[in-house]
DNA sequence: GTAACTCATTACCCAATCTAAATACCACCG
DNA sequence: CGGTGGTATTTAGATTGGGTAATGAGTTAC
């Protein structure tokens, strides 16, 4: 159990996440590199791009999402020739999603072009504030997964 | 304009940035303090606590959000008496949102509920990791307003 | 071998936000 | 003055992303 002593500071930094986090989620949603790509369809490719691939189960609990949710994203990616689904090998209620070259592909423009929207942001940050994020960037991550 | 040297880095944190705010984002909306009261809400509730009171416009502003957005939000905190508004004192197209002494304890007793969520989180995270979210806090309300 | 559980899906629904257009008002220029 | 262009808010309608409940197929445990 982390530092008790600071129990105020943290609840002003609870209170300031809440609500950074979520006016930059609504900016983010705007933002995004690949028109014709949603939020969390972008995601559910960076996690395959990490993790090889997973069932979709799996993908709805990494990105806390329902399962039905998950199912429409998936059909919606393989609509896009963004990923192949293929049945599980020892369990046939289950299936494996994994990305194609295609998306391979895109998330290599999509990385170039959030380059133009960095370069916008930087312009207003600086060494320190940037250090500061990349430190806790893997913090967030951590506590998005509880 | 920051360390050109930590490109990589920094294009890194923003791919996790991204995804953390999506993933938190969604998890903070079912986490609310108040069954009844939007994240947005709360938000809005924030801000005029912290800048006293402002113009549906100028709170649209703030929160990222299109005015007729603001217009229903603003509509729905004062059918709950938690919102004041009143004429604009020079410019009679404009209003003025400010909150009520109800809106001030309501606000007090989510600060208490949230404590046991902040409890909750601490499980998972040490010192390191909240003196880091603590320090990255500033900054990404910082960035939410660009 | 059946009962209980799990994964994915289908069908339906809801909440939050957006865009476009309407309304009321201000400010300036002739 | 009086009109013209711009701004604040609102209304109306559409979209979208996600959720819940119920179904079907498959697996596991007793």
């Amino acid at each position: 159990m982390p530092d008790l002593l600071h129990g105020d500071e943290n609840e002003a930094a609870v209170n300031s996440l809440r609500s950074a986090v979520m006016r930059l989620g609504r900016r983010l949603k705007h933002q995004r590199v690949d028109e014709s790509l949603s939020p969390t369809e972008m995601s559910v490719l960076g996690t395959l791009a990490r993790c090889g691939s997973a069932t979709p189960g799996e993908l709805a609990r990494k990105e806390h999402v329902q399962p039905p949710s998950m199912t429409r994203i998936v059909a919606l990616l393989e609509a896009k020739g963004l990923v192949r689904l293929e049945p599980h090998p020892d369990d046939r209620r289950q299936k494996v999603v994994s990305q194609t070259e295609r998306a391979e592909a895109m998330l290599e423009e999509s990385r170039r072009k959030r380059n133009v929207w960095l370069a916008s942001l930087a312009e207003g940050l600086d060494d320190d504030e940037w250090a500061k994020l990349r430190a806790a960037a893997p913090v967030l991550e951590k506590l998005a997964h509880l």
